[in-house]
DNA sequence: CTGAAAGCGCTTACAG
DNA sequence: CTGAAAGCGCTTACAG
């Protein structure tokens, strides 16, 4: 009777898919693991004769070292994690690669993952990453506490957040300046003779959109304007929501004249919703969006450098990892009034 | 003489920043091993006594369980990989979320990264990603010739293609009709009566460009028109070659009246030029934009649904993983004509 | 119900 | 210049 074959011969069988490891490598050629690792790994103190039969064995066999065992020995991942909202929003898609080319500046992979804005998911995700010891990690807060990471960071776990600041924990964080944006933006329908302005934004819990009410408020306060109830707006931003708070502050005995859009996912909606208006309303939104110049009137938009955030925030996280002690920081970048003709109508009535 | 420290009392000293380990969790809770590794996973077979006196050393040492740890002896690592062109492009973030979810309903999490359309660069990080032993890899080709990850593909690693074939080797890939979507785009201009008809594409060496300029082709020849040399240009997408690109086609003795534009970075600057001529030049735009319908007039549009895309290479990629054996396949889907009044404008003269 | 031993594929620290 | 042994932190396959 033949016996039962259990494994290729010269391949040691393993779960990869039978892939030839540094051993079977050593066999082939003739050396010791050590010597395989070194030529690998490009270390000197080999001949270049054994440096041959091993690299010929390496193409034979068609090795590929293993990243992850090699992990697991030296202790960093050269991986990082980026926790945000979701990829498809056009917002952290320059956001994404921006970190995305300082990770790979550093020799290092970027693990993504969307939290749909859901606090679990945003733990859920974020601890994931930490189990597989990325070697830092990008958040984009949605929720509002973050101590769930404390162990993590205490083991060493770089961390920023970014567009939101952590709550109730002391770590970097990445910001727009969302309140002076809004306030600036606001102050220009101010300028171009709007009293009645709107605001919509995106639910009060989230941070950039409270920030930027108080922005809005700011400007009004600072035109000694009292704002009604009726002018502001907070919630989803699914467009069913954004039309209808437009739609009834653009109606009614005192409509407003001016909206300021609180983020580009309440501007496109807005946009509609003013297109259908028998009058001129006048626009100013948060964050830019691409065409918004080729529109009639062109959108006025206060701008965030997403890619600049991105950016900020990947290079705050590698020199956390580069080793010197730096103590959490609060770094908000400016934003950039950008004027294309909406924001300068004049009022309607 | 004082002894010097070498390491904390009860934890065990590693690179991962003195992180606890399952021993020092075992030491702790005084049992064994495997059963600290039964309650971490949820087995079963342990006394509720035991298990509490585990958990309460896990919560006391803040251990998590090192997934790099547990991959190496599993075998999978319930990763996958996507190499995309440049993820702030608008068609790959919602590609990307799409593989993203099915992923996540997987349990696996994704590693992007970014090829900048440069062929080097995505060997380099499809390689990458193939050391890190992902399970599986979305690739987006930059290059025309994937033999490279031929012994990958061998060693298990699943793979799929997307948006452009894979080159020199038979693999799963998941396209767009972009011949299909480009004819029936052009025909609808020549159906309003258009017959010098512009296409302006990317360079020829991507196969959705070349594919797109064949269905262009394709419906000037079942239209009986042939083609001059100075209506078609295909090359870079910025936005000065663009430009140079129409204006060229616009102005001479006998000037194009519609457009065919090759994809979305070509049509945004295509807007733009049409934007500023004297008379109103037919557009029709292949992808959609965001704010296509809100422009004057809309622009029609050959619509590819980047999301289905996304998750039907996903999904095809976890069948491929669920271990049955499937004989590579094209999967064509289909793009969806859309009109909004750039595609319908007669021609000008 | 519980745990000691072996091993995943590498690197580290040594010794020759 | 070269390699055998130990170990990274887990799981597997057993044995009690």
């Amino acid at each position: 009777m033949p016996e039962t074959p259990r494994r290729a011969v010269g391949i040691s069988a393993n779960r990869y898919g039978n892939r030839p490891t540094m051993k079977d490598v050593a066999a082939r050629a003739g050396v010791g693991l050590k010597t395989v690792s070194r030529v690998v790994n490009g270390e000197p103190g080999v001949t270049p004769e054994t440096e041959r039969r091993v690299q010929e064995a390496i193409d034979a066999l068609g090795f590929r070292r293993n990243d992850s065992a090699r992990v697991l020995r030296k202790g960093r991942t050269a991986t990082v994690g980026l926790v945000l909202e979701d990829l498809a929003d056009p917002f952290y898609g320059p956001l994404s690669r921006a970190v995305e080319e300082v990770a790979r500046a550093h020799g290092a992979l970027l693990i993504n993952g969307s939290s749909a804005e859901d606090p679990d998911r945003e733990q859920e995700l974020a601890l994931a990453l930490c189990a597989r010891r990325v070697d830092g990690l990008v958040v984009i807060p949605a929720g509002d506490d973050h101590r769930y990471l404390e162990p993590e960071i205490r083991a060493g776990v770089a961390t920023v957040f970014v567009d939101r600041p952590a709550g109730r924990i002391d770590a970097d964080c990445v910001l727009s300046d969302n309140f002076g944006g809004a306030r600036e933006g606001v102050a220009h329908l101010v300028a171009h003779g709007h009293r009645r302005i709107g605001f919509i934004g995106d639910m009060p819990r989230i941070h950039t959109a409270a920030e930027r009410l108080r922005g809005y408020r700011a400007a009004m306060e600072d035109a000694g304007i009292a704002v009604e109830d009726a002018w502001t707006s907070l919630g989803a931003t699914d467009p069913w929501r954004v039309r209808r708070a437009a739609e009834q502050m653009l109606s009614g005995p005192s409509p407003v004249t001016a909206v300021f859009s609180g983020n580009n996912r309440v501007t496109v909606t807005v946009i509609r919703v003013l297109a259908e208006q028998s009058r001129a309303v006048a626009l100013v939104a948060f964050d830019d969006l691409e065409l918004a110049d080729l529109l009639q009137p062109g959108v006025t938009v206060v701008a965030q450098d997403a890619a600049a955030i991105g950016r900020t925030a990947a290079d705050r996280l590698f020199r956390q990892l580069g080793g010197t002690q730096i103590a959490p920081e609060r770094i908000e970048l400016p934003t950039r009034l950008i004027t294309r003709g909406s924001g300068e109508l004049p009022p309607a009535d």
